[in-house]
DNA sequence: TAATTAGTCAAGTCGTGACTTCACTATTGT
DNA sequence: ACAATAGTGAAGTCACGACTTGACTAATTA
């Protein structure tokens, strides 16, 4: 079921792609300028990009040898959704159910 | 780094994990209850509800021979916030720029 | 008390995912 | 032209995670 949230909610999982996911949200980057505070290789950087561009959360466009990476405006707005969603289904629930038990004032 | 949202995250990204919130979103249930429409052994259940709770989405309590679930309150607001943050940075920077490039006209 | 029900424990299987290395292909600066 | 730079591709390693089975315990119910 809805593959989509799946790569996403995964992709997010790693901490390595979270960093990336941080510094992008500070401005677009090239593939080398992401390895270097990470201390992983530039292979395992390019696999990352792969990771979050296949689940829309990075563009990323190559010009001339360097591969520059940035956000993608509204790639993590299904995930801030499904949790804003769920955790408002379960508040109206407990007001409801609140509602219920104070009837006996 | 943040081992919290690492392990929140990563538990979302299951698939499984995930119908065992959206049902747990209309209300607690059982063990075995869980496990009936997912199509799994509960003993599986039982892991997911062990990963859930550990970081924090799930609540359990067992009483008698049967543990009942239910979903933890603001279990799920970290992922909300780090998803929304990050989107306004975004938002913040791109508007930034959309002005710099709009000063020529 | 016997049989059913609800869940737990300990292993074990199987796939997948994060990383690396090494060789290789463009590009760009001297 | 030559050397350095930026990234890609294909393997291969290694650990971990999802799930199952089978044996077992504890609480119900007939």
């Amino acid at each position: 079921m809805t593959p989509d949230l799946d790569r996403l909610f995964q992709a997010l999982g790693d901490p390595t792609r979270r960093a990336i996911v941080d510094r992008l949200a500070e401005g677009p980057a090239s593939v080398s300028r992401l390895a270097g505070p990470l201390g992983v290789t530039v292979t395992a950087i390019a696999q990352h990009l792969q990771v979050l561009e296949q689940c829309g959360v990075v563009r990323t466009e190559k010009v001339g040898r360097v591969r520059t990476a940035s956000l993608v405006p509204n790639g993590l707005t299904p995930v801030e959704r499904w949790a804003r969603d769920r955790r408002s289904m379960l508040e109206k629930r407990l007001d409801r159910l609140a509602d219920i038990l104070g009837e006996g004032d």
